[in-house]
DNA sequence: TCAATAGGTAATTTCAAAAATATATGATGA
DNA sequence: TCATCATATATTTTTGAAATTACCTATTGA
């Protein structure tokens, strides 16, 4: 018997994860209110499966709640922006240094292949294709998580990807596509990573980061 | 009228915080299976309200819940362990830092109260007192909170506090308690607060922690 | 004796409706 | 006109039970 995965799969995971999508990439936008019988309309599920990932969100910090007066997504602002994006350098820079001594020729590997897999879609984007922003987003992903995969702490990879999310959705609110700068850093970070240069991995890491706040921040896309 | 602060609050929240507390202080120990009939008459509460708290738990990385088979408290090992610490070591030496650079005279204030209370009651501990460790573990929480109360960002203090609360679960398990050695490395840690000198601040609290760890790991309390 | 299967039991997952709470509406009195 | 209070509506919270899935036991056949 073919025992094809994701069959075990309850169907209150399934609306969870499509959830938690449509507040990542927007299409359910900041401080919207989230009225549980509309939800259940639209995502055709009960009240209280809803209630349950609801409060996954919750923790995550996706949504917030106050009181007995229901759920809404979590509003924005340039502030906790900032406070994101030094999350994100302080762990995964961190994460980087140690997977950058740990990791073995197959780490390698994995980091070859997915700068390969992000670079060719970076190429279509600058060619004007802005079709597949999600994919794109995806193997953005998963290039960084590849190069920190070595860190030795699945507490520190798991931390560092919630933290991720949370950035990835502030950068597709402010529509962040700065030229081929993105590209170029992907590549020294590339380079750096198989030279085993911690200090510069680091380095294109963090000005990686900082230029992309500084760079949605001056483009007025978050109202502070 | 008195609005009396939690007239609004909600029942799960309130079965959430005991059964959070339950799991941390070890009420309900490691890798207990959590039947929902079970809790539901243990707590006085509906097999939907117990699923809520239970799923928010679950994100927290308290309890586990594999595929269709229900919930069950964390299991702990001597590597999560080592992971636990190397991340509060990672946050909260950063936060320590901050907070040394931008702490006012409030934040001193703060601190130096914190270190009040946390070292009379490690006075009473000395005598032989083990009968409040539930309030000194508040206490040792709300003086490293008051130290790194000044860094800047609320996400950083969300994380800590995750983080925190995870080790302090496994300082319960392992009924930790170093004499002496603790309440010295408070007082050196509030004196270089004070000092605001952070490398000597950071340097103690590398030790605090390690020292723990080192400690519960060999005292074999546990079983990797 | 062992493996495989079928049936029954126990658990989790999902639902729809009742209870509790908050919000909006309108009437009353100063 | 404005604030206050009572009423009605809308929303959230909680419940108890139905539907689904996993687990255990015993029977069959080799």
């Amino acid at each position: 018997m073919l025992d094809q995965p994701g069959s075990t799969e309850t169907i209150g995971e399934k609306t969870y994860r499509r959830i938690r999508s449509d507040i990542i990439f927007g299409r359910l936008p900041p401080g919207q209110k989230l009225r549980l019988e509309r939800l259940s309309a639209q995502y055709e599920t009960s009240i209280a499966t809803l209630r349950e990932l609801l409060n996954r969100l919750l923790v995550e910090g996706l949504i917030v709640a106050e009181g007995q007066r229901g759920f809404e997504v979590m509003p924005v602002s340039a502030e906790r922006w900032q406070e994101i994006a030094a999350m994100r350098e302080l762990l995964e820079c961190h994460a980087l240094r140690q997977s950058i001594e740990y990791g073995d020729v197959e780490w390698e590997g994995r980091v070859v292949a997915a700068h390969h897999k992000l670079a060719t879609l970076e190429k279509q984007l600058l060619a004007g294709d802005r079709s597949q922003t999600e994919t794109w987003k995806r193997y953005d992903w998963e290039f960084h998580h590849a190069l920190i995969s070595c860190c030795g702490s699945k507490a520190l990879l798991d931390t560092h990807s919630a933290i991720f999310d949370k950035y990835l959705r502030y950068q597709i609110i402010a529509v962040v596509f700065r030229g081929d700068a993105a590209a170029r850093e992907h590549r020294e970070l590339l380079k750096a990573a198989l030279k085993r240069d911690a200090d510069a991995a680091t380095a294109v890491l963090v000005k990686h980061i900082r230029d992309c706040v500084q760079y949605t921040i001056k483009s007025g896309a978050l109202a502070s």
